[in-house]
DNA sequence: TGCCAGGCCGGGT
DNA sequence: ACCCGGCATGGC
């Protein structure tokens, strides 16, 4: 079967499995971008305590992040975990985007795709899943998102190498899809609810997964 | 109770 | 070019 048929076939079942997920709804842009770097190794419970503590403070803005002394900050993130190094990492970020933007999201979002994806790679404490998560889920243009769950499902049912990098996973998704925003937005979403339900190391759940028949190739554990 | 979560950086080999 | 320790809270 061709990538692109396998693809969508593992996108179907997902879909039909787990249904749309609804990932970052109607939060506006801005509070995206910083639950991107907040999210970072963390489960996204303790994002939204932080977030809440951040709007409560009237700091969901670039303008009020951009005055907020970094001890503050980490003070508000603390639910998040990592608030000193997150701290700095946001700040990283709302520099760059008044240095390059002049702290207009809107100006961000509309430029290019890939300089955009290099200038948000050159921030200190933005990596490559942080960036194609805002260039996705914030900016609304088609970047792929890989993450340790992609990567584990694709194992497990073959379809990559086990030495696969971030860029030529991303790329196995991106040659092998429409660049359909919304696509990509369930289907990463997608991956990470099968991730965590049934696609993790020894869990014994693995048989039950919704994707065990897709290529003949069921239950692979480890 | 220990392990994990929607990573990334910096230093050492 | 890899490998690894550090970063830290809250849930199960």
């Amino acid at each position: 079967m061709k990538a692109s048929d396998t693809l969508m076939k593992i996108y179907q079942k997902l879909f039909e499995a787990f249904g749309t997920q609804d990932w970052w709804p109607g939060d506006g842009p801005f509070e995206v971008l910083v639950g991107a770097v907040l999210t970072q190794n963390t489960n996204w419970g303790n994002v939204e305590r932080a977030l809440q503590n951040l709007k409560a403070a009237g700091k969901l803005s670039p303008e009020a992040l951009h005055k907020t002394e970094t001890q503050e900050l980490a003070r508000l993130i603390r639910p998040a975990g990592y608030f000193n190094i997150k701290a700095k990492r946001l700040k990283n970020l709302i520099d760059w985007l008044f240095e390059r933007y002049n702290g207009e999201l809107e100006k961000m979002r509309s430029e290019d795709l890939q300089t955009l994806r290099e200038g948000l790679l050159s921030v200190r404490g933005i990596g490559r899943e942080t960036a194609d998560s805002i260039l996705l889920y914030a900016c609304n243009l088609p970047s792929f998102v890989v993450d340790a769950y992609t990567y584990r499902v694709l194992l497990r049912h073959l379809l990559i190498p086990e030495d696969s990098t971030y860029e030529e996973i991303k790329t196995f998704f991106e040659d092998n899809l429409p660049k359909d925003v919304q696509l990509y937005n369930e289907f990463h979403a997608l991956l990470v609810k099968v991730g965590k339900e049934y696609c993790k190391p020894r869990n014994p759940r693995c048989k039950e997964c919704p994707l065990g028949e897709v290529l003949g190739v069921p239950s692979l554990e480890g």
